[in-house]
DNA sequence: TAACGCATGTAACAGGTTACATGATTTA
DNA sequence: TAAATCATGTAACCTGTTACATGCGTTA
């Protein structure tokens, strides 16, 4: 059973406590390139995780912004936790809704073929901008190792794709 | 909205009626490195679609194995799939349990690390090998030139990401 | 004055997963 | 004789998505 929702958040929550709205932000930056969240998610998983008591609120009135609640992990979310990242991982699961597109494709006009590479090709450079813009600030706040083979696996796989999707978009003109 | 399970399965039967066994493997096989699917899905996604006319089933008796439904795609299905491929594309997908371990191992000894490493090359290299060997049946049976570019982004993908996996998992030890 | 950043939440729903159930023939 | 191939299906469940709702302060 792959790591879900509520383990990606108590791991999160492992490095120091955070609001549901920060949980968002490091999900956005640095997982994003293998992890996707929503507030949706979020919010609903937080509660959840309270109410088992892995993790305690701690209401903050502001003035100038919203009110926040500020979560951290307890003891039994740690040991849940750890039997998560201990446990074995699963499958890597990719879907892109481009590639289908692709794959379908053949009573597609050029020109329509030609604009979902450019899409395609626009929103993967905006991914590996977004990633390696990261870089400085994360090796700053600590990034360990490990972490660092995450962050070069984005940056290989957007490299590598990009250069296919923008070799074949020459070729379809 | 991205595509999804009906509108995947109305794809494969454009190129012919098919049992739900062998969509099933085309999906293994040609799809797998861009999409995921299991029996559980194809089933019930296949008795939906027969239920709203976009497919029709013609039942064939065997004696040496198993009877079987050959489902074909309807004049509706054709009209439901081509809107299906003319619409905007959506953002990628990528889950990856393997990074997700990665990423929070911090308290992880190096050895379970490493078995991590060594397990994800091994399942990577499995689905790159699959993918090879698909080719030649694949260009005999008729493969078209935007077909070749999934193909293509699939190689670039492993070969990138393996490349990286089997750098990282050397300086792990 | 429009957009963005901060900040949280709910309700309905869709979509797919997992586990189970069956069984003959062929290949290693 | 164990495993793989062919072949279909259901029921319960889980997890996440989408859309909606609110609202102030700051920046462009």
């Amino acid at each position: 059973m792959a790591m879900k929702g509520r383990e990606i958040i108590l791991g999160i929550l492992q490095s120091g406590p955070h609001t549901g709205y920060e949980i968002n932000d490091i999900l956005q930056t640095r997982l994003s390139h293998f992890f996707d969240a929503t507030f949706g998610m979020i919010y609903p998983t937080l509660k959840k995780l309270e109410a088992e008591k892995l993790v305690t609120k701690q209401q903050i009135s502001q003035t100038d912004r919203p009110n926040k609640n500020i979560y951290t992990i307890t003891e039994v979310g740690q040991a849940e936790f750890s039997k998560a990242i201990g446990a074995p991982t699963s499958d890597e699961i990719l879907k892109s809704d481009f590639l289908m597109h692709l794959y379908f494709s053949q009573d597609l006009p050029k020109d329509q073929v030609t604009v979902f590479f450019q899409e395609e090709i626009a929103r993967k450079e905006v991914k590996l901008v977004t990633l390696q813009a990261q870089l400085a600030t994360w090796i700053e706040n600590g990034m360990t190792e490990r972490q660092k083979v995450t962050f070069d696996y984005g940056i290989a796989y957007y490299t590598a794709t990009l250069a296919v999707l923008k070799k074949a978009v020459k070729s379809n003109q």
